[in-house]
RNA sequence: GCGUCGGUGGCGGAGUGGUCAAUCGCACUUGGCUGUAAACCAAGCGCCUUCGGGCUACGGGGGUUCGAAUCCCUCCCGGCGCACCA
């Protein structure tokens, strides 16, 4: 297959989504000359479900994919179950086989969405970690020094904080970088978090007398709470997750972020990008209209384009309109039943001291009586009902 | 292993015998304002309640006491120092 060498190509490639390159120049000019390189990422199976932050590393493989080269997709079995700490305040506890072993193979799928399997290739680095002798590794590590290690900032800190490192967390970054050696990666992408274990496949693969690997970050971009996008924050939103659902998480999404959330989670191409920023800057675009596109955007990506519109129709007409969804939670109780009883029954709410706080502090309405509020406490269920329980949750009562 | 300090609510962190369901900050939930944005204001934030109150909680277990998150014993877990010397 031919490499394409478009500069304005390679320049997007080297900017969209990137924070930083190592080292600066090198790759540009390995780029224009038409090498066919080998791109690697890797990502571990820690949760079953992979979440936008991921996708950026993702799409600029995806980039990589498109201007030619050839992409090395590593799911990472072996060093899942040891645990990287670089995004972590504290120790990662380490993996169960079995909990690596079921996310691993949800894991080709949700990146199919983004890039096209066929013509990559896909690896468990299970196939050479787990073949390693001690002997090996101890080869690896001495490659390295404490000093090197301790100097990271969050382990600094950590240490400085008199809180525990665990020697585990050491290995780690030999792992990662002997995945370099192994497919002899001429690049590979990660996110700035990653950075000390993506550099550490430098030194390694120099080692065993292969070219040193360049180097591209991504940034971490902000999650819906304005935190960085974590699976451990709950603040993210999922390559799976169903099309009404990734659209309204969208849409809470912060309207400074808007942009960048278009440069870096969308190919929407960067002069449009431009060019709704500076209308949004000047008021002639309204933000929720920008908005509503992204997550129209991001739902085809993941999606379809009809999803994306649909999600859209059902998105105005729940909340800006005031209406229901078409699918809501439905609950059979006896009739007569204590509203407090049939929301703790229905599983929307947890407790009954939490049915009668939401009550009492106006939280629960008719949707199709013109959101009348229930706020007495010793209503009950005497027929069909449909209730809205602060703005997102929703259930209809159905009389057994 | 020895010594020492410590283990409190989602997190941080108060509290050292009663007035502690536990100050406070963050996070979170709800209401108001809006565009399901942000900011801001207000309320809530263990469980049950006939709203009087009741029950279970401060690493686990046992004890002292009228009464313990607070004192004692023991076990578990973590930090730090030491482990007769590289």
């Amino acid at each position: 297959m031919q490499v394409a060498t478009d500069p304005k190509k390679i320049d997007e490639l080297l900017t969209r989504g990137v924070a930083e390159v190592i080292p600066e120049n090198a790759l540009r000019a390995k780029l224009l000359s038409g090498e066919r390189l080998r791109v690697k990422l890797g990502i571990d199976p820690t949760s079953p479900n992979l979440h936008l932050g991921r996708s950026v590393p993702l799409l600029k493989l995806r980039d990589f994919q498109e201007l030619g080269h050839q992409i090395v997709f590593i799911v990472g079995d072996a060093t899942g179950v040891i645990g990287d700490t670089s995004d972590k305040e504290s120790e990662r506890p380490m993996l169960t086989s079995e909990t690596v072993e079921v996310n691993k193979k949800a894991y080709f799928e949700q990146v199919g969405k983004l890039i096209d399997l066929e013509r990559a290739e896909l690896r468990y680095n299970s196939e050479w970690l787990n073949a390693l002798t001690y002997r090996e590794i101890g080869e690896h590590a001495d490659v390295f020094s404490v000093a090197d290690f301790i100097s990271r900032e969050n382990i600094k800190k950590r240490l400085d904080a008199g809180k525990r490192v665990s020697l585990r967390e050491v290995l780690y970054p030999l792992m990662q970088g002997y995945d370099s050696v192994a497919i002899k990666a001429d690049v590979e992408i990660g996110g700035m978090d990653q950075k000390f274990n993506v550099l550490a496949g430098r030194p390694l693969q120099e080692h065993f007398g292969q070219p040193p690997q360049h180097v591209v970050l991504g940034p971490l971009v902000e999650g819906l709470d304005g935190r960085k996008m974590s699976s451990s924050w709950g603040n993210t939103i999922n390559f799976l997750d169903e099309p009404f659902d990734m659209f309204g998480k969208v849409m809470s999404v912060r309207d400074e972020l808007v942009p960048r959330y278009f440069k870096v989670f969308t190919r929407t191409p960067l002069d449009e990008v431009r060019s709704m920023a500076l209308s949004l800057d000047s008021g002639e675009m309204h933000p929720k209209d920008a908005k509503m596109r992204l997550a129209r955007e991001i739902v085809t990506m993941y999606h379809s384009k009809e999803d994306a519109e649909q999600a859209q129709e059902k998105f105005v007409a729940t909340f800006a309109e005031g209406g229901v969804p078409e699918e809501i939670a439905v609950a059979l109780v006896a009739s007569g039943t204590p509203l407090i009883d049939a929301l703790v029954a229905s599983g929307v709410v947890s407790s009954k001291s939490e049915a009668r706080r939401l009550i009492e502090g106006g939280a629960v309405s008719l949707p199709l009586a013109g959101n009348e509020k229930i706020t007495d406490i010793t209503t009950r269920v005497d027929r069909e009902l449909t209730l809205r329980v602060g703005k997102k949750r929703f259930v209809r009562f159905e009389i057994a």
